[in-house]
DNA sequence: TAAAATTTGTCGTTTAACTGACAATTTAGT
DNA sequence: ACTAAATTGTCAGTTAAACGACAAATTTTA
C-alpha cells in the first residue's frame, strides 16, 4: 500500500486527528494494513501477538459462541472503529473468546501490536485520554444493549437495530434512506438477543406496515426513520 | 479528615499506586472525601460539575430506572472501585441518568472533579493508561454480565451471584465463608435482571439444597463456593 | 442454467419466568 | 415493647418469545 493513504487515513481518523505530522508518521511505521473478504474471521484472543485493529473500510461482527455453538454478536462495527486487544493488558485473558468475522464483501483494516500501541500512548498523553474516551464509548454502547435486553421486548429491539443500523449505513436517495443490509435474520437475530424466526415475523410485519421496504434481500429502503 | 489517612488510601489503590510522593500529594489537593449512610443517593449525571469517584469504604450499587420506575442495578461497587463520569467528556450525557445508592450501612468515598483529574492525567502517562485499563475492567464485566443473560437462565445466574458476592465481600470463619448480605430479595433481582418472585424461590432452594445458610436476613454462610 | 446451499416463511407447541395478590415474618421506629 | 414498615413466602394464572419442523424462495456454485 502507498505510504501517502496509509497517512492519510490515520491522520483522519478520531483518535489520531491531534497528532503531530511526525507523530503519525511514527505511527504509520508500526501499522499493518490488511484486506479481508467475506466471512473472513479475525481471531484476536489467540496466542499469537495481541494486537489492537482499526477499521479502514467495511463492516464487521464482534461475537462469541456458548458451549451448546450458540453465538451472540456483541457490536457490529464498521469505518474507523477499533476492535481487539484493547485492554491492552497482555495478562489479560478473555474469558470468552471473541473473534470478528467480516459481513461486507470487502474489508480493510489497519493494525498495531499492542506493545508497540502502548508504548506510542506512554509518551503522548493527549492520545491515551482520547483512547480511555474510545473504550468508554464502548462501555457506554454496552450498557446500553444491556438496558435494551432487560427493558425493551424483541419487536422493540429489532425496530431500533434497523433504526441504528439505518444511521450508520444508510444514505439518502430520492428522499429515501437506502442501505445494503450485510446481515442475515439469524444475525440480527444473533445481535439483537432473540430468535431467528421471530426476526422474520417482525421484519415482515415492518414491511406490511410499510415502515421498510425490501427490494430482494440486500437493498432496504426506509420511508421514515423516525416512524419505526 | 487527617491529611495522612487520605495520603495512605490513595497510595494504597491500584490505580495510584506507581504515582511518585508528589504526584499523590497533588492527588490529595484536589481530592474530597465524604462520608455516607445507608440509602443515601449520589447522583452523578446532574448539572453540577461532573465529578469520579472512588470507593474508600461501604458498598454501593450503581442503577437506573427505565420510565415504568423499574429499576436495573449495572454493578454493584466496593472498595477501591470507581464511579460517576468516567468518561472524561464534559459532553457526554448519558442517555439514562444513572445515580449510586449506598447498600452497607457506612460508606467513604474520595472524589475528585473530571476537569482536575483530567489535567493530572495529561501530565502523567502511566496514569492515564492505567486508567484505560480500569475502564476496560468495566467493560469486559458488563459484558459478561450481557452474555449471562443472554445464555443462562435465572437459577444460575442467581446462584453466581452468590459465588460473585461471596467472593467479594466473604471472610473466612471457622472452616466457612461468612457474609454480610446488604442486598434484599428485590436488589438481588434488580441485579440479576429478574424478579423478586424467582429470587425467593431460587434462595429458598439453594438453602433446602445446603448450598448456603441464612442467619437472620443480613447474615450468609456458604459451605462450598465450589459447590452453588 | 441446473443443482446445491443458504436463507426466509409459517405453523403449532412448549416453557421459563414474570405478574398479581395476599399471608407470614422480620426489622425499624417511637 | 409495640406498632408500622419493609421484606420474604407461596401459589395460581398469564405471557412473551423460544423452539422444532418443514415448505418456499432466493442466492450461490459448478
Amino acid at each position: 500500500m502507498r505510504e501517502e493513504i496509509k497517512y492519510w487515513y490515520l491522520k483522519n481518523h478520531k483518535l489520531f486527528d491531534h497528532l503531530s505530522d511526525n507523530d503519525v508518521d511514527a505511527l504509520c511505521i508500526l501499522s499493518n494494513y490488511k484486506q479481508g473478504d467475506k466471512n473472513d474471521i479475525i481471531f484476536f484472543s489467540d496466542t499469537e501477538k495481541k494486537r489492537l485493529y482499526t477499521i479502514k473500510h467495511g463492516i464487521l461482527k464482534i461475537c462469541y459462541k456458548d458451549k451448546a455453538g450458540k453465538e451472540v454478536i456483541t457490536e457490529i462495527l464498521t469505518e474507523h472503529d477499533i476492535f481487539g486487544y484493547i485492554g491492552l493488558n497482555p495478562l489479560e485473558i478473555n474469558t470468552q473468546e471473541q473473534y470478528a468475522k467480516v459481513l461486507s464483501d470487502k474489508l480493510s483494516i489497519c493494525s498495531f501490536e499492542v506493545e508497540k500501541f502502548k508504548s506510542v500512548l506512554k509518551s503522548n498523553n493527549e492520545l491515551s485520554i482520547k483512547y480511555s474516551t474510545f473504550i468508554n464509548e464502548k462501555l457506554v454502547s454496552i450498557q446500553q444493549k444491556y438496558s435494551d435486553l432487560v427493558f425493551k421486548d424483541v419487536h422493540t429491539r429489532v425496530s431500533e437495530f434497523f433504526k441504528n443500523y439505518a444511521s450508520q449505513h444508510a444514505r439518502i436517495v430520492n428522499n429515501l434512506l437506502e442501505m445494503e443490509m450485510v446481515l442475515t435474520h439469524q444475525e440480527i437475530a444473533d445481535y439483537t438477543a432473540s430468535s431467528r424466526q421471530s426476526v422474520t415475523s417482525i421484519v415482515n410485519r415492518l414491511v406490511e406496515e410499510g415502515k421498510i421496504i425490501y427490494e430482494g434481500r440486500k437493498k432496504v429502503f426506509i420511508p421514515d426513520i423516525n416512524n419505526l
